[in-house]
DNA sequence: CGTAGAGTACACAGACCTGTTTACTTCGGA
DNA sequence: TCCGAAGTAAACAGGTCTGTGTACTCTACG
């Protein structure tokens, strides 16, 4: 049950090293030459199955794009929560930034695919945060929403350069700024201790 | 006056040609061959002018790295400008991004070269905001300084992506929640919407 | 004048790129 | 058993890339 399919698809295969390479090393930097030899197989297999390389760096860009599911965390918790996961990922030696900005700095300029998905994501993104916003209750759920994202982009820019997990914490406290700025209270202070929730009224 | 130098040494054309080329179309989407004929000179003499492609493109990054003079303005007002500029910037179709952001996505992960300047950049960045912040005298320069810098970083991302100069007005208003959380009072508030800050008093 | 430096033209090496072609093998199931 | 799908190996086409080598020309200046 805990893996209902051991044997992965070709397709699948090809799209795991697919991802795995042009995240870490750059879309331009890896030819198809390369991921096939990664998995072992023919440069004809893989055409067999993705027609052209810019159909393959497509597939990979939406197969990064996985909309965020439901939680049963409060919507404060949750938009804090991201720049707890970011702190993560900036600590692990794999994060190189984020996969559809650096795809469109990368080919954005040639392939359009490319910057439609992107768009999509970044928006995906925002929208998350506005509804969580609207959630909430706060007037200007809008405007809020979009500059967390540009808390959430910076940091990674940041850290993609500097490489210092401190700048999702920076993004986070800049945050609770905001939230709090637009009128939101938070029951749990930055400090791990558990304090009880003050009753809000 | 106007132009004592209206003659640009060969190697600043070079530089100049080379700068618009990898900024505008990638550094890995560009070669020598291309920079060489878009001057009109041959390859031989790029190369006896720069030792490897890997040093063109490092004379390329440092030369965008110039540094943030002094202004006559007020810290404040120099601390929003730079939103005002970004916006302006996002306005034009030339502008694709962060040179060093996008230089470390391309070729940050060999070339180490690339990535110290674009260190070095985004911490010069990060002290002219924190110097201004030391003048007006706000508790956290320092961290203050690191969550100005997420808002612009952060816009810049989001331009490349969306193409959105709102993204730096988005910003703008952001920083001033945050400098006005940290206790800046602003004599000249935005735009014409309708403000609730009272005239302090 | 005459020479040295700077630039040009152009071929070349050796590698890599995307994408195609041909011929062969393997193997599951009708 | 036999067929067809899927994969393999290897070469190939036609580019591009960085970087070098060689021989020529132009021109400023002593």
């Amino acid at each position: 049950m805990a893996s209902p399919k051991p044997k992965p698809t070709m397709k699948e295969r090809i799209l795991e090293t697919a991802d795995r390479l042009f995240y870490l090393k750059g879309i331009r930097a890896i030819g198809v030459d390369t991921i096939a030899a990664e998995i072992g197989i023919s440069k004809r297999t893989l055409y067999n199955h993705f027609p052209s390389k810019d159909a393959l760096i497509s597939a990979y860009l939406e197969r990064r794009f996985v909309p965020r599911g439901p939680s049963d965390k409060s919507a404060v918790e949750q938009i804090l929560g991201v720049f707890d996961s970011l702190e993560r990922r900036f600590a692990s030696k794999d994060f190189r930034g984020c996969p559809f900005v650096n795809a469109v700095a990368e080919v954005g300029g040639e392939n359009k695919a490319v910057r439609k998905i992107a768009v999509a994501f970044k928006e995906s993104r925002r929208l998350w945060f506005r509804d969580l916003l609207i959630e909430i209750g706060i007037s200007d759920p809008e405007g809020l929403a979009t500059q967390l994202v540009l808390l959430v982009d910076g940091s990674i820019a940041q850290d993609l350069v500097r490489d210092d997990p401190a700048m999702a914490r920076a993004a986070k406290q800049a945050a609770r700024v905001l939230l709090s700025g637009a009128g939101v209270r938070f029951d749990d202070p930055p400090a791990p201790s558990q304090q009880k929730s003050r009753p809000k009224g």
